[in-house]
Formats: C-alpha cells, sequence, structure tokens
DNA sequence: CCGAAGATCATTGTATACATTAGGCTGCCA
DNA sequence: TGGCAGCCTAATGTATACAATGATCTTCGG
C-alpha cells in the first residue's frame, strides 16, 4: 500500500501491541496524525485497517478505541486459526511444489539455529515462523484463506505467545514444524492437517498456561 | 458508518453484483465518484472495503479491477462458510436465549409465507433468511465469527444463490431452517451444527448444478 | 439544589487541491 | 522497421480546509 499509511498503521498497531496504548484507550485521529506526522487521511485508512483485524472498536458514534481482548476471546482466535491453518495445510498437502517445500526447509533450519543460538534468538524465530506459514498459505492458492488469515497473525496475542516460549516449547514448536515437512513431501492432506492442528493448539496451551495462572480453561467443550 | 461512504459502498457493490460492472473491469476513483455523487475520499473507503471482501482486486500499483471469481472459488467460499457458520451454530446452541429463539421464528415464519406465496417471494425469502443467519450469529456471541461472515455473506454468489432456488429448494432450506430451530430449543451443539454444514452445502450444490451444468465437481476430496 | 435545554467545543465526515507515480505515446536513433 | 528514451497524461496518495455531528459544559428555571 502506499508510504505514509502503512507507515501510520505500523505504528499504531506497535503502539497497541507494546501496550502503549492501553486496552479500552481513546483513539482521536488528529492527535494520531501528530504522533505519526502524516494527515489525518492516511491515519483513517490504517484505522480502517486495524478495526478490520478487530484491534480497534468503533462505539455507535465512530469514535474509536483499543479493543479488550478477553480470555475467552483469546482461546476463540485461536480455534480459528485452528480451523483455518489446517485447512491451508490440507489444501497445500495437495498442491505444493518441491520449490516451496524448499523454502520450507530453509526457514526450519533458520528456525533450528535461532533456538539453539547461546541465547535464543526469539526474533528470528518469530520472523522465519512467520515466513515458514506464510509459505503453506501461498502453497493453498487461496485468496480467501489467505486474506482471513492475514487478519488474525498479526494480533497482539499471536506475537506475545513466541515471546513467551520455554526452550521445551521452541523445540517442540520445531519438531512439529518437521512433521509438517514429511506431510508435505508426502502429499498426504490428512496428516497435513492434523499436525497443523495439534500444533496451533499446542500454541494456544502454551500461551494460556503463561497469562492465565489463574484459570485453566475447560478445554473439553471447546477442543472437543 | 458514514453516510456517503456508506451510500458510495452499496451503489459500487450492486454494480457489481448485478454485472453492471463486470469481472476484470477497470474501477477508476474519479468516474465512481461522478456517478456516486460524492468525492473520491469516501469512493476509497467504499474500495477498501470492498478489497477485504475480496469483490476487488489491485494489481501491484494499486489499479483496482472486478475480482473474477473461478468456480473453485467459489467451492472454496462456500466451504469456509459452511466451516464458519456450523461453528457459529454450535456455539449459538449453547447460549441462544428464548427471545432469539422467538424472533428466529418469526423469520421462519416469514419465510414459509414468503415461499408458498402465489408466486415465491424472492426478495422477502433472501431478506429473512439473512436476518435468520444474523441471529445466529448474534447469538454464537463471537466477534470474530461475526467479522468473518460479513465479509463472506455479501458476496456475489450467495445473493445469486438464492435467486435461483427452485421451489424445491426452498422448501428444503425452510426444513432445514425449522430442524436449525429444533436443535437450539434443544441446546444441542453438535446437532445444530451438523445441520447447518448440511444446510450450507446443499445451498452450494443448489448453486453449482445451476451454474455449471457441464462439470459436477469432485466432492469426494472437498467435502470430506 | 437538581435537572433540562441550549450553546460551545471537540471530533469525525467530506470535498478539493496538490504531489507523486505508473503507463502510454511519440519521436529519434540504430 | 523496430526498439528505446523521454515527455506527457492520467490515476492514485496525501494534505488541508470546511461541514456536520455528537459531547460537554454552563446556565436558567423549577
Amino acid at each position: 500500500m502506499s508510504r505514509a499509511s502503512d507507515r501510520a498503521y505500523a505504528i499504531i498497531r506497535d503502539m497497541i501491541l507494546s501496550g502503549d496504548l492501553p486496552s479500552g484507550a481513546k483513539i482521536g485521529e488528529e492527535a494520531l496524525a501528530e504522533q505519526c506526522g502524516v494527515s489525518r487521511t492516511p491515519i483513517r485508512e490504517a484505522l480502517n485497517r486495524l478495526e478490520a483485524e478487530l484491534l480497534i472498536r468503533r462505539n455507535d458514534t465512530q469514535r474509536s478505541f483499543v479493543a479488550d481482548w478477553s480470555i475467552d476471546d483469546v482461546e476463540e482466535m485461536f480455534e480459528l486459526r485452528g480451523m483455518l491453518e489446517s485447512r491451508a495445510a490440507r489444501r497445500a498437502a495437495k498442491r505444493i511444489s518441491w520449490e516451496q517445500i524448499e523454502r520450507l526447509k530453509t526457514h526450519h533450519e533458520a528456525i533450528g539455529k535461532a533456538i539453539h543460538a547461546t541465547k535464543p534468538d526469539t526474533h528470528s524465530f518469530i520472523e522465519h515462523n512467520h515466513l515458514f506459514h506464510g509459505v503453506i498459505l501461498e502453497a493453498s492458492a487461496s485468496a480467501q484463506l489467505t486474506n482471513m488469515l492475514a487478519r488474525i497473525v498479526e494480533r497482539p496475542i499471536v506475537h506475545r505467545t513466541a515471546r513467551n516460549y520455554s526452550l521445551e516449547d521452541l523445540e517442540r514448536s520445531h519438531r512439529q514444524h518437521g512433521e509438517l515437512i514429511a506431510a508435505f513431501e508426502h502429499h498426504d492432506p490428512a496428516w497435513a492437517e492434523a499436525v497443523m492442528i495439534s500444533h496451533i493448539r499446542r500454541a494456544f496451551h502454551a500461551y494460556a498456561n503463561v497469562h492465565i495462572d489463574q484459570r485453566l480453561p475447560d478445554m473439553s467443550q471447546a477442543a472437543e
């Protein structure tokens, strides 16, 4: 997209993700325009995008606020992501090319290095993890899945999840990626789908354990 | 949303749905502004919304075109809709109130009347069908499901599907709605989910039979 | 003293003018 | 004659000014 509105989008999103703009905070277009150094026009475009991604809510009179995510929202988000990503994996398994599998392996190795550095390189992990899933989405060849998942993956929780992974979590995630690659090499949709479901659900529980010690959600309903 | 940008959105969407703007047609902001009687600013907002709904595509240089939907895209759309709506139905079954069930019954009756009028009232059918599914979405109490389905339901194919329903299709749809209400009255998530899946898949096949006589898609893979 | 109504202020919606950039046309050169 | 280069045109991106609308504060009446 355009330069200014993209910058504004990135800046505002980071302000929300970093907690600089706390949940429920009022968002004024003019104030943001000043902070971002652009006019209100690109700010408005950025706010529309952020609203579509549910990072921002608007009250009945179009005033914007930072959305607050309850634990139930987070759980629902992970489940939707699981549905969509597993479906993408199934489609990808039928269509993925050897070139795409090679790229998966490249990111897979990079993640391995990031984990086993003297100190785990979380930033590199997140980066290549994102690219890894991006290749699968590309291989799924579904504009609609891509469209929907794009809105989910950039959300606060997904970022904070990986940041709080233990070494064990990181290694488990890495192993699951390896399993996904194997499923793709065999072009086995059911296998890829199953691994992906497991992968996302594991991520949810890693998040839940860190962020809500007091409440272990009853998964018997949700996970079924 | 705002008055002018909403009107612009509705006008442009109708131009696409009616085929006035055919697939692949170039979309110029200024030309549309003139046709809609507003300035480019609300037009741009409308185009962003339509792009998010995949009714419009943008090339690498931000120029807009009417998206073309292949039969595979349509199939994928129905499957995504099935996933999301069945999930909404499951959630709704756990949470739906008697007041909401009453509203479902109201729309159910209205649909019945629309079907059995001297000449089936397609417009009324579509309207109350939309409201019926809207109540379920409301009862699901998931902002994220609502958000995602809102983008899908307004798409060209969904509209054209009902328009081409035979009397038999209409009655079958009506019966399935009745079944859904029963599932909700018993607060049975599995039942509601199953009926909804069947409901959406039936809609897909009704669409496919009308629009592609030449190719009956191999559902063994997709439906699975 | 409390409540309601009106005015003022703040914020968002729209229009227009300007900047920037991609695409195309024409003319020159090989 | 074909291809490339530079200008020209058209379309999008951004800023700013203005309009409309909702919120808040003040004041007047009960």
